[in-house]
DNA sequence: CCATGTCAAGGTCAC
DNA sequence: GTGACCTTGACATGG
């Protein structure tokens, strides 16, 4: 079992995720954007296995306006080395990382515009992952997307759409149950057609279910990776009180884990900390996980 | 220099 | 039909 959180680290003076307008794009301030944003992802992961997180997200925004027809910069060679070396840090020390593309991103659309933008914004994940050399288990995490009034002609959408994409983002391609529109339920319906691997998250199946106690769910999902896929990846949060229904904790509500965590243990999976304050909470979850799981879990070095 | 309106992208829901 | 919301910080402009 690997814990960790997305994109962002707030103790280190860095940032991963630093962008620029449109209107002021240049290759110049890409160039230099970039360079930022790998050489402070350089600077997580150590934290991170420092730390003991062994399971990060890398930001969308690494790469601004990769999929954009404004960037025709060649980032990709001109990145080439310190991507490899990224790569090689995180090989060496076994780290498990995952990519999440915004909502924009939608293989079932109606628009043809639209799904076509959507896949050449998932070939850029693809490529990231590719160029530093990770393996299949590096994945690429989205939503089923849209209902557009008629949720199972969406799924078959989605479901025929996947299969015509082009083998490096079939490989790390998985879906996640979300918490208002696809359930777990509908994720399955949609591996069984596709065989792609099902993101579990916890909050969402909260917000959404079919009565699936959450082990069930958990074991349900697990089924639907396979070994070159790697260890099942998992989100996790709950909700923060006094908010709209779905609206992720500030900070981790250890009570809320601990359940989760005893109620889960005889599985094996990762944990990604979809909570506001990132690896502060994800401090504490780890000593909960120590206590709890039976599954081994990486100490800080 | 600082405050704040706004930021590539789509879809859903409340009103 | 329109606008808020997702998720959210921080970019970058205008005062």
């Amino acid at each position: 079992m690997k814990l960790g959180y997305p994109c962002l680290n707030w103790s280190l003076p860095c940032n991963a995720g630093k962008t620029f307008r449109l209107k002021s794009y240049s290759d110049e301030k890409l160039i230099e954007t970039v360079d930022n944003n790998l050489s402070c992802l350089m600077n997580i992961l150590q934290y991170n296995k420092d730390n003991g997180f062994y399971f990060f997200r890398i930001s969308s925004e690494t790469i601004p306006f990769a999929s954009h027809e404004i960037c025709q910069f060649n980032w990709q060679k001109q990145f080439e080395n310190q991507l490899q070396t990224i790569g090689k840090f995180i090989l060496k020390n076994e780290m498990r990382i995952s990519m999440h593309p915004d909502q924009f991103v939608l293989i079932n659309a109606l628009d043809k515009k639209i799904i076509k933008k959507s896949i050449k914004e998932l070939q850029w994940h693809c490529e990231l992952l590719d160029l530093m050399g990770l393996k299949e288990d590096a994945k690429v995490q989205i939503h089923v997307g849209g209902v557009y009034d008629d949720k199972q002609a969406s799924m078959k959408r989605f479901v025929d759409n996947y299969k015509k994409l082009p083998e490096l983002i079939k490989k790390r391609l998985v879906i996640e149950n979300d918490d208002r529109l696809y359930s777990l339920k509908d994720c399955i319906e949609i591996h069984e057609q596709t065989n792609i691997p099902i993101i579990f998250d916890n909050f969402h199946h909260e917000c959404l279910h079919n009565d699936e106690p959450v082990a069930e769910a958990l074991s349900a999902a697990q089924k639907t990776w396979t070994k070159n896929d790697g260890i099942l990846m998992t989100d996790y949060s709950s909700q923060q009180p006094g908010e709209r229904v779905g609206k992720h904790r500030d900070s981790i509500d250890i009570k809320h884990f601990e359940k989760y965590i005893k109620a889960t243990k005889d599985y094996d999976f990762d944990i990604m900390l979809e909570i506001k304050d990132k690896e502060k909470s994800a401090a504490k979850a780890l000593q909960i996980i120590g206590v709890y799981s039976k599954t081994s879990v990486p100490r800080p070095s």
